[in-house]
DNA sequence: CACAGCTCCGCTCATATGAGCAGACAGGTT
DNA sequence: AACCTGTCTGCTCATATGAGCGGAGCTGTG
């Protein structure tokens, strides 16, 4: 990456080649016979100014989606999909509409006719749903009940049926809360004609957009919906993160407790048959939770932020 | 140049491919393997990139030297070579200073044993010397008589003796003035035993470097020398430039008039047949005297700052 | 002077690449 | 339905390119 050519006359001549390669697109066979070189050296010359650094290659592009660094996550996690927007924006509100943005616009050139798309509750999801403009005609299947919150006034519900209009597919939906004080109330709540029906279509979702938290209050819907003791006999079991519904440790290994069993969700294993499963984290907060997401393998993309980006792949500075 | 690709995923993967090709070097067989395609795609992902602007390619380093201009200088105006110094001097001294060492650099990088250099007398030239380190074993001939001015020390002499002790070759020097009031003088000066050696060996000169200036005063170290007659005399006749005393009009034709008789330098003829002359010009107001004298075929090598390059190439802006 | 060690050059030959073509498909029009 | 019309795809084949080699020239050293 260092040694830099000789003089001058020499910096300028591999200069001008350069340019005639890299700018002109002309063969190295062409430009040897311009400057009556072999077309080794000019092979050479071409190495020489790359590797001294005297030809720089940048790729980035106008939109306020960050490619280079989409597409470094996206290799350095192993991910199906990675969108990071690079945004100065750090007002929660104002950023969830630009990775709503962003979610949607992936979503609507991903999904075609053939898939089904599986929707949890988040306000990620919703801030994506919101944005959504046009979406190939699929079913819309309900993945998590959902949790109505004072400042939050869409539900699960209004996400599936709103995406499922727009679609012009059929709707799987449910009312029902996503998580219940007691296992047996969450499995008579299972029963349900509509709980039921949605879950039984958990198995040919091809698609979904998830939720995820961090295991910590303020960092999770879930976790500031549930009682104390719950949220701290998951923590002592490792959770680190919740992907709307399914605890994961650190390992990224789903963690199974009697806490599960109050959630009406999607569970581990269906969640693990989907082909891809989105989620849109942002704040650096859940640098450990989308770490653990992603090597669950249960998440296979990523809408994102740059900062959050950056630390993930410990680009802090 | 302007068509950018579709959905975000698509970006990415093109992105993605891109670094794989550009950064990491890969091959397109390579990229198509990795990522599912087939090369034709890989190829018209990576011709997309390109064309949208979304692979960036610069050409720079972290010299002063301005390689891409000077490659676009040199192109543009079909020169052996071309130099241009990027830097925000523009007090006449210290210009001459970087421009010095540049083209020091370049000196000592062409010129090699089987040379004879020439050197004529100009601030700029004696401001090259000075900064040259080292040089091939070759004769340095004296091209033209020297112009001593009082806020200028050095003289034609010393800069041919200098440089040919730094080189260790033989120098042709003698003592004369650039321009003396009458033909009759300047003949009998040619006479003289050490002014004839010199001009015997022009002829075998194969590199020289020349001063350069516009016919304007305050331009021309030669105009402000010269009698208000001959100076207006010779701009009747076109003179636009002189190169180091050798008048070229606007299309570079060389000039001849009586005054040309009263100059003891390299004539137009000689001075044609040398492979390298090398000018050294700085300043906005020598754009039409540098044009002059590429155009007249005479010089082929410029050493210059890029405000110029940029005036040169008609990006002034 | 001979020689090792070095760099630089251009060759061969297997491989990568581009130009241009024809089939497959989608969306609209008759 | 039949028919354009444009886009996208992967093919063939000629050409461009890279890896690795041996030779030429240069330099310092015994």
């Amino acid at each position: 990456m260092e040694p830099i050519a000789g003089g001058p006359a020499q910096l300028v001549l591999t200069a001008s080649i350069a340019r005639r390669y890299y700018v002109d697109g002309r063969s190295k066979v062409e430009i040897a016979d311009e400057f009556r070189l072999s077309r080794f050296k000019v092979a050479r010359l071409l190495d020489q100014a790359r590797s001294s650094g005297l030809v720089r290659i940048e790729i980035s592009h106008p939109g306020n989606v960050d490619l280079d660094l989409s597409a470094r996550l996206q290799e350095a996690f192993g991910l199906r999909r990675a969108i990071v927007v690079d945004t100065p924006e750090d007002e929660p509100a104002a950023l969830r509409l630009q990775l709503g943005k962003a979610a949607a616009e992936l979503l609507t050139e991903i999904v075609t006719a053939d898939d089904v798309l599986g929707l949890a509750w988040a306000r990620a999801v919703t801030a994506m749903t919101d944005q959504l403009t046009s979406l190939a005609r699929v079913p819309v299947v309900q993945l998590t009940g959902a949790l109505s919150r004072p400042d939050v006034e869409a539900n699960s519900v209004e996400l599936v049926r709103h995406t499922a209009r727009l679609s012009g597919g059929p709707a799987y939906l449910f009312y029902a809360p996503l998580v219940v004080p007691d296992a047996t109330t969450a499995r008579a709540l299972r029963q349900q004609p509509e709980v039921a029906e949605a879950i039984g279509h958990f198995d040919a979702v091809t698609k979904a957009v998830v939720g995820l938290g961090s295991w910590d209050a303020g960092q999770s819907t879930l976790y500031d919906a549930m009682d104390t003791d719950a949220c701290e006999q998951l923590r002592k079991r490792g959770v680190v993160a919740d992907i709307s519904g399914v605890f994961v440790d650190a390992k990224g290994a789903p963690v199974q407790s009697k806490v599960t069993e109050r959630v009406i969700a999607i569970n581990a294993e269906q969640m693990n048959a989907i082909d891809e499963v989105i989620a849109i984290p942002y704040g650096l907060g859940k640098v450990e939770a989308v770490r653990a997401a992603v090597r669950s393998g249960l998440v296979n993309g990523i809408v994102t932020h740059s900062p959050l980006a950056r630390a993930l792949l410990d680009e802090v500075p």
